[in-house]
RNA sequence: GGAGUGGUAGUUCAGUUGGUUAGAACGCUGGCCUGUCAAGCCAGAGGUCGCGGGUUCAAGUCCCGUCCGCUCCGCCA
């Protein structure tokens, strides 16, 4: 194809087919740039050929074309810039077969045209080099997906699309059923029961590619539907998947970037990450832990933020940075109290430690130097050093400080693209308390089992339950999740009733998964990895939207074929549907 | 639901303290040009300043509302 003719190709009669990316007028002799999917290559046109140039003479770009010639040497006139600047083709015939309007943005590299414009223009957004190269890496890696695990006995199965709206997660997308007015089905947020009833048929290894729906709100890395790796596996261990696992991954990023991932990849409990980085995703491109100044400070001082955080039971936590220099008053003033504010934080306290170990800033005032010494030395740090702290209720200091440690990391240069932090974080609690339903939802869903040495605590302490759960995260990224599961219907009873379900819920809505789990159901686990995620990292995109070829604003809507939109009342009155006065 | 940010020519942007005819680059149209490849040179066309209201002698600029894009919080088992 058109980007892949080279010096040895010289002497080819060929006959190409493309897309006008640019041509150059010299009065006598002519030069078309021909792009498709692969590059471009240079068509000359020259006058000896008459009715050749007449026809060059009128293209515009994004006017389709084929061209028949002679692939011939540029001699002197190589162009070492271009993959096929060393040769280009002498038209000896040229037919237009497409005329194009001039478009809305060029169609080039670098042309940052609104993301509306784009969005509404998809199909010429695509054409431009750098997104139609994503997919073609998609396309690489479903392929490469596909090998790995048939190769590793994995069955490629699938799963409905219409499937049943289930309590306790995400909000689903309802289909109305015509048939059954009245009734709806729901789009899957994932296969989970499927594909562990996909164990208890007895397949031991199942693979999809799928796509998944969540009715949530967008973020740039959430889409309204996604494609996921879902995978589960029968009598199995969860170091057995995560090897399986590492495997994968390892030869993704060897196949895809040539980069090497150490393996086998660093594994970290729930709390661990919560303790030291206030995140259950930390990136570990760099270390910069936190540290919980809580219980040092109890009691010791006046500085009006710290007793206040002591008056609600909440939590004092510091990002020691080491070498702080290069921040300015205004980040302290500005930056920092903005970022940690989109975490709820009132605000950023905030020290550094001078050349003679003197302590200034917001919070020096208020520590004595008995206690600077006791907190630099739990820190592990000294003269340099630029201290941020952030005091308030545990889940609010917690999430402000990780962000301050990602604002530092990305402004001191540690979050080199070329790195590859890969984690698996476990360990996770089985439950937490919704405060707003007043109940214990699952943290994972609740198929996952919780650890054998924890079962018995259920009933005692909910709240203290760990799950056989795990997330896999690259760059402070979760690129995905599972589980080992309940494979014993009594556990899965009583961990639904823990979430709060009646019996007549639990078989409304999961009779027929207990059941199941009754007929001879293999211990079984899974997990789920977003293709989506997977390829915004491995192209280097800031967005889903780079590496989904149609995807959603971020209000969820289409705004090439503006969907959604409304119906005709026949079809709503064929679905029973009336709608509600707004 | 909330916070932030942006919306000016086809596109990307500039537009001062509210002040005369709203500019630039690229693109587009026409012309010249036989070695360009981010081609070059000459000429030209192109504007509901997102939309609606308000303040003012005067609004792209100030105020209120609203729509849309993006980012984040909530939400996302």
């Amino acid at each position: 194809m058109n980007g892949n003719f080279r010096g040895s190709d010289v002497g080819q009669e060929v006959t190409v087919f493309g897309w006008v990316q640019a041509y150059r007028h010299h009065g006598g002799v002519m030069f078309i740039d021909l792009r498709d999917r692969t590059g471009f290559v240079q068509l000359r046109c020259e006058t000896d050929r008459p009715i050749v140039h007449a026809i060059a003479m009128t293209v515009r770009p994004e006017w389709v074309i084929a061209a028949r010639g002679t692939m011939i040497s540029r001699g002197s006139n190589i162009n070492s810039k271009i993959p096929t600047g060393e040769v280009e083709i002498e038209v000896h015939q040229l037919e237009i077969l497409s005329e194009a309007l001039t478009p809305p943005f060029e169609i080039k590299d670098g042309v940052n045209a609104n993301e509306d414009l784009r969005l509404q223009y998809r199909y010429l957004d695509l054409r431009r080099p750098e997104l139609n190269r994503n997919f073609a890496l998609r396309s690489q890696i479903t392929q490469m997906t596909r090998q790995y695990f048939t190769a590793h006995d994995f069955l490629e199965l699938e799963t409905p699309i219409l499937t049943k709206s289930t309590p306790e997660g995400a909000r689903d997308y309802l289909v109305p059923s015509r048939v059954h007015p009245g009734q709806f089905y729901a789009l899957p947020q994932s296969p989970q029961q499927f594909k562990q009833l996909f164990m208890m048929a007895g397949m031991d290894r199942y693979m999809q590619i799928c796509r998944c729906f969540r009715d949530e709100d967008l973020r740039a890395d959430r889409q309204p539907e996604f494609t996921q790796l879902d995978l589960e596996m029968s009598f199995v261990s969860r170091e057995q998947l995560w090897e399986l696992l590492e495997g994968y991954a390892a030869q993704v990023w060897q196949q895809v970037l040539g980069v090497q991932v150490q393996l086998p990849i660093q594994r970290m409990s729930y709390q661990h990450a919560m303790d030291k980085y206030g995140c259950d995703k930390p990136d570990l491109r760099f270390d910069m832990p936190l540290f919980d100044a809580t219980e040092l400070l109890r009691g010791r001082t006046e500085f009006r933020p710290f007793v206040s955080a002591f008056e609600i039971r909440g939590m004092i936590k510091v990002l020691p940075i080491p070498d702080g220099s290069t921040f300015t008053r205004k980040d302290l003033d500005t930056l920092f109290p903005q970022e940690a504010a989109q975490h709820g934080a009132k605000g950023v306290a905030w020290a550094r430690i001078g050349e003679d170990g003197s302590w200034s800033g917001t919070v020096a005032k208020s520590l004595s130097d008995e206690l600077k010494a006791e907190l630099a030395a739990a820190m592990k740090v000294g003269p340099g050093a630029l201290l941020l702290w952030v005091a308030d209720k545990p889940s609010t200091a917690n999430a402000a400080c990780a962000r301050l440690r990602l604002v530092a990391g990305d402004r001191l240069g540690l979050l080199g693209k070329t790195n590859w932090a890969f984690l698996w974080v476990t360990d996770f609690p089985m439950f937490e308390y919704d405060d707003e339903e007043k109940r214990w939802v699952a943290m994972h869903h609740p198929f996952t089992s919780p650890r054998l040495d924890h079962m018995d605590k259920l009933d005692t302490d909910p709240g203290s339950v760990l799950a056989q759960a795990y997330d896999l995260v690259v760059n402070g990224i979760e690129l995905g999740g599972g589980s080992i599961r309940i494979h014993n219907s009594e556990v899965q009873a009583k961990v639904f009733s823990l979430l709060g379900l009646s019996d007549e819920d639990i078989r409304s809505k999961f009779g027929f998964f207990v059941d199941a789990l009754k007929y001879g159901t293999p211990p079984h686990g899974g997990i789920a990895l977003g293709v989506d995620r997977m390829l915004m990292l491995l192209a280097g995109a800031e967005s889903l939207r780079d590496v989904i070829a149609f995807p959603k604003t971020s209000r969820a809507t289409c705004l090439m074929t503006e969907s959604p939109s409304a119906v005709d009342d026949k079809q709503l009155r064929e679905l029973g549907i009336a709608l509600a006065k707004p």
